[in-house]
DNA sequence: GCCGTTTTCGGCCCGACTGTTTTCAGTCG
């Protein structure tokens, strides 16, 4: 049973508790299944190694819900949670995706009109009968009949890439309300991580009504959850809902701090001040009635005795801590970036010419691109052969010649085959400055094979980075198969960069893998994998993502001058390839 | 049910908006 679905099933519980109305049982089910899913181990694996003292000792979990864990991990099944499923037999996960139902509301539906689903749910609004319900009301069922249309219709969540740009575009249009005089996206966006379930917005304004009637007539708006001279809640066209708070300035700081969260990194903010005698809120931090802090977030951190967290840090997965000891990593910026290692042209896959590429990079700012279109054994994609990947080089050399201001690199995105060979002759991969490998078919070998044959493939003492190292497509693809920790044993062992790929869809590695990276010493690089000139402006999701996984810049190769960057490429993997070449003396020693 | 530079017992984050209420519960973030 995999953590996701452990975590699943105490957020039931803690639902099915709040439904009887049991005090604060629910929210410890609920802080353990946060604590369990934020874990880098398998529960069961935990479980094995240390038996239910291991488990017990993961942060929310006591006595009572470990022996429960144990139970579930033995059994696969957990007699309490049955029980409290049989009582009240609702699909939570449904029920709870309609905006407004919450666990009391989910009871009376079922005590009163035994509703189990969102079909249940549609019969009975249809027919009339949820408004004669104690506490519901015409509006209810109306607004009920409403969120049945939208969670018919959408996804939960949306990946960075599509949201980002929409905030944006609202953004602008607030800023040029009259009476507005700060703005800023706050929420997971601002948090950077890779999918978003919704988009919320702060704001100062000496007009709060005027920026609020605008904020809910825009013509995007589809629906109006809410509006208040504090706080609106919109759906917008493309399905996405966002909010709008607006705060006193002399609270900015604090609002945006509690709008950014993260939810758990906020509770922990607020224990901190309430052990110091303080109280934390949205509209600053207070002893007593006198506020103490709340304009900026830096005086908020401050007057809680800690140094100002970065957003793409504050999941609560030790940041606090480490901010305590004042170990926070200085991560890498978003300015920080000078090449791009990951870029395709119209040779293989892309849409642009080489030249193109290289006019949009050295716009953007970029010092160097390598140009790595993909190698035979991607047919689809046109792939080169030795043979044209000489031709593409002798090219680059000549443009190279004409270019100022950015130099381009000679690169490939060389296949890796079933076995972990790769699809260009190691004579040929010598002449190349960068040469990306990559894993683009075979993606159901099992986690042991698979493991083996990218292994194998970072041992080419000509592989210098392995592109989007788990091959997931955020939404449409799980990553394949494969030992993560043994890859980042390898990459150190080898002295083969690992990709940070910034394309919005893989983000690959993600946040989580790139910290146990960094911890492991393993060098970085963060690329935009661009098919299209608009893709070159990815690399600032692949420096966030790098930023969630606490890397700095002295983690990330490109952000290097091109000799210094070079000589760093090659000589890692040249110091692999000793201590690989001194491995095998010894064992020929012995 | 969990947890402890305030505690092994007695706390548990805080506030806005809605709808159905006539003083507030439920939901959301």
């Amino acid at each position: 049973m995999t953590n996701a679905e452990i975590a699943r099933i105490l957020r039931e519980i803690a639902f099915f508790l709040e439904m009887e109305e049991i005090p604060f049982k629910p929210r410890a089910y609920e802080k353990a299944a946060y604590a369990i899913e934020a874990l880098d181990a398998p529960l069961d694996e935990i479980y094995r190694r240390g038996r239910i003292k291991a488990v017990e000792e993961v942060p929310g979990v006591g006595r009572s819900i470990a022996e429960k864990l144990v139970t579930l991990i033995e059994t696969g099944k957990l007699p309490y949670y049955e029980g409290l499923r049989l009582k009240s037999p609702v699909d939570i996960e449904q029920l709870t995706a309609i905006e407004g139902l919450g666990p009391k509301k989910v009871k009376v539906l079922y005590d009163q009109l035994g509703i189990r689903t969102v079909d249940d749910l549609e019969r009975a609004a249809l027919e009339g009968k949820i408004h004669q319900l104690p506490h519901f009301g015409e509006k209810s069922e109306q607004k009920i009949l409403k969120g049945i249309s939208f969670f018919k219709k959408s996804g939960s969540r949306y990946p960075i890439g599509v949201i980002l740009p929409v905030i944006r575009d609202i953004e602008r249009l607030l800023e040029k309300v009259p009476g507005v005089k700060r703005l800023a996206v706050a929420g997971s966006i601002r948090r950077w991580k890779e999918t978003i379930g919704d988009g919320d917005l702060l704001a100062v304004s000496n007009d709060p009504d005027r920026v609020m009637d605008f904020f809910i007539s825009m013509p995007e708006v589809i629906y109006i959850h809410a509006k208040g001279p504090t706080k609106s809640s919109i759906k917008i066209k493309s399905g996405i809902d966002v909010d709008l708070r607006v705060v006193p300035e002399e609270s900015f700081g604090a609002a945006l701090c509690y709008f950014t969260g993260s939810k758990a990194h906020n509770i922990h903010l607020r224990k901190i001040a309430i052990g110091k005698g303080l109280k934390l809120s949205e509209y600053g931090v207070f002893r007593g009635e006198r506020p103490i802090a709340g304009r900026t977030e830096e005086e908020v951190y401050a007057a809680l005795g800690l140094p100002f967290i970065p957003p793409e840090l504050r999941e609560e997965t030790g940041e606090i801590e480490s901010a305590l000891a004042e170990r926070l990593p200085n991560l890498i910026d978003y300015d920080e970036l000078r090449g791009d290692l990951q870029t395709q042209t119209n040779w293989t896959d892309g849409a642009y010419s080489i030249e193109e590429m290289a006019a949009e990079a050295k716009r953007l700012g970029r010092e160097y691109i390598a140009i790595t279109d993909h190698t035979k054994s991607l047919a689809m994609a046109k792939g080169s052969d030795e043979k044209r990947l000489r031709k593409q080089m002798a090219a680059i050399d000549e443009l190279n010649k004409k270019l100022r201001g950015i130099t381009l690199l000679k690169g490939a995105e060389v296949n890796i085959d079933k076995d972990g060979r790769l699809d260009i002759d190691d004579e040929t991969l010598a002449r190349l400055d960068v040469v990306g490998i990559a894993v683009h078919s075979h993606f159901g070998l099992s986690r042991e094979q698979m493991t083996r044959r990218v292994i194998r493939a970072m041992e080419n003492p000509h592989a210098d980075i392995l592109f989007h190292p788990t091959g997931r497509i955020i939404q449409k693809r799980e990553p394949y198969e494969i030992d993560i920790d043994a890859v980042i044993q390898a990459a150190r062992r080898t002295g083969t960069a690992l990709e940070v790929d910034a394309f919005p869809d893989r983000l690959d590695l993600k946040d989580e893998h790139i910290r146990k990276a960094v911890e492991a010493g393993v060098k970085l690089v963060i690329d935009s994998d661009a098919h299209h000139i608009h893709h070159l402006s990815y690399l600032q999701f692949g420096i966030a993502t790098a930023r969630r996984g606490w890397a700095k810049r002295s983690d990330v190769l490109n952000t290097l001058p091109l000799n210094a960057f070079l000589a760093s490429l090659k000589d890692g993997k040249e110091r692999g390839r000793k201590k690989h070449f001194g491995v095998m003396q010894v064992r020929k020693g012995r």
